[in-house]
DNA sequence: ATGATACATGACATCGTTGTCTGGCGCCGG
DNA sequence: CCGGCGCCAGACAACGATGTCATGTATCAT
């Protein structure tokens, strides 16, 4: 800057005043002012900026997802990117793994790179240690999973009423003997569509006693096997409600294994490319991931603007799309 | 830091030194600044210290890539942020979406954010327009596409050997009508695809101009019009080689609407979720998403380092994965 | 003509940190 | 007993920008 200056025969702070397209500059330094940035190829050091200027904003936001290879989350963070690059406010992204050190390290990254606001999906079994930063100020905003031992403002997707439509689709249906595949219950989203679903079934006077419940499935090998040992059970579901993307697949797996995919009805939670062309196509209750992107960016850019309302939880509904395998009627 | 240095009753040099781990401390008075540091919640404002410190490195970099939402692009950005976490380095995503407008102004964004270098997916017809910042010391890698009008460092996969071994791989199948559908002719990967396709049916002794070429194809809906146009020509192909993902989907909506995926051989470029589940298995020439983002990271890290060897174009082998699409004998 | 007013501009302190340099103190060898 | 050395610690400038304030000059109303 100060070479820009020079060359352009002003004081620094007039350069400041052209580059930031602050008032009060004669039209003729500027050109002389924008000529020399040109020449000497100058550009704006925002880092060096935020340091002084008011608010201290550094004009990028930090994102923490589960893993940014994650399609569901590259959903996420796209739609956040386009709200938020519109504003100029650029996004550093990192993958959590389901690890609560990894989040705190993460975050920790973060918080020394003076982002304006974090935007993440908590993994720690709880988000309290952040709580001096949070009443600091620092905008913070949960997504697809409520945060645990804090009061901030959170994002995510109706996990019990898409569960439960799940449930009344395959009662509807016909079906009473249902199954639930499910992942670790230490993850938030799993509980709430377990019980969603469970519930649902009860409200149709079923005992849900009688529904085999199998939880702590985190991959598609594990589903796989889970699905194919309650399928050749003695009494096996004539429906399955899978509650993640990985362990639809690993049913679907299982009931090609065994054929029996045009016999026994499934849904899974999770929309995904292609479930359409699947043979049958695949039931799913889909989530918006585009919706909750868009509206954890409208909630983390009105608290940068110093929105200061009582932190609140939005619900972004799920929406069941019947392709076929869903619709399978039980058979016997 | 201010605040710590009087809380501790010492200098800030001292409460720097402690913080950075710098020797030339006594053993009591860290623990005084940690206890310090610990009370008031301090942390260090790497942003402030990038601007002084030596080499002004600010441990971040940028990312730009067709679409973080893009599966492929996630996990070249995953690859990435592996390797550039372990060395403490934040990574900038953006999504270019395939325009040369945006693409300046998110380098412009990054320049301005002082990244220590940047990793790019080009876009735009040339980019000439970064030499100066480039011969300014900015590293650059580029990945998927060389860039043009620059000497750089670049990843890419393996474009027209992965082509040409899907075409040989049909050819070995026992087809000679083959067809091609492929991406805009402006997009270097799709050109260099049509390339070592058609060059590769040259060497088999099979006329090239025989073979029906349908470019400009960017989306599932134009793919599936332009198959489906091919397959009820009057002499329709036996085999078809589709360029990317998308296509490939359009391919495979027009071959089951017409009911001959298990008549005509379909092998595709890229790799997808689920192939191994369609209805036959679809055969892929795989991209490494992983591999090119674990070189490039080596890459921009070396170059951060101060390697200033000649620029160099690594390059990714690709992996042809039959599943049975691509092995369908020809059908007359 | 004169004081008031508006506008263009630059000097300077400052943001939070680190690099450099200097100073005080204890210890050692001669 | 003294010079020299090593260790700890702080004072201070500087990084690249911006906020504040002062200054100079042209313009205007009276």
């Amino acid at each position: 800057m100060k070479n820009v200056a020079d060359l352009a025969g002003v004081g620094i702070k007039t350069v400041s005043r052209v580059v930031n397209n602050e008032p009060g500059v004669s039209e003729e330094t500027r050109q002389r002012v924008l000529r020399a940035t040109e020449q000497l190829q100058y550009h704006l050091d925002m880092t060096a900026g935020s340091l002084k200027r008011s608010g201290r904003k550094t004009q990028s936001i930090g994102l923490l997802l589960p893993s940014v290879s994650n399609p569901f989350s590259g959903e996420i963070h796209r739609a956040l990117e386009d709200a938020l690059t519109e504003r100029g406010i650029a996004v550093f992204a990192s993958s959590l793994d389901d690890d609560p050190e990894r989040e705190k390290k993460l975050i920790s990254a973060f918080l020394g790179r003076r982002v304006d606001g974090l935007v993440l999906t908590p993994i720690a079994r709880s988000q309290a240690y952040v709580i001096p930063e949070h009443s600091r100020n620092l905008p913070m905003v949960f997504i697809d999973r409520e945060p645990v031992g804090i009061e901030a403002d959170a994002v995510v997707t109706d996990n019990e009423t898409g569960a439960s439509k799940a449930a009344a689709h395959l009662i509807r249906h016909g079906h009473t003997r249902l199954a639930y595949l499910g992942d670790r219950t230490d993850i938030q989203t799993a509980t709430k569509r377990r019980t969603g679903f469970l519930e649902e079934i009860g409200r149709a006077g079923i005992a849900t006693s009688t529904i085999p419940v199998r939880n702590g499935l985190h991959d598609e090998e594990t589903a796989l096997r889970a699905a194919i040992e309650l399928l050749t059970s003695e009494n096996p579901p004539t429906a399955i409600f899978s509650s993640q993307n990985l362990i639809t697949f690993g049913a679907m797996r299982a009931l090609r294994s065994l054929g029996l995919h045009h016999k026994v009805a499934l849904i899974g939670f999770d929309d995904f490319t292609l479930a359409d062309m699947m043979e049958p196509g695949i039931t799913v209750i889909a989530q918006h991931p585009e919706r909750i992107g868009k509206l954890a960016a409208e909630r983390i850019l009105a608290r940068i603007d110093g929105d200061d309302g009582a932190p609140k939880t939005y619900i972004v509904p799920s929406e069941l799309i019947p392709r076929g395998s869903g619709e399978l009627p039980p058979l016997n």
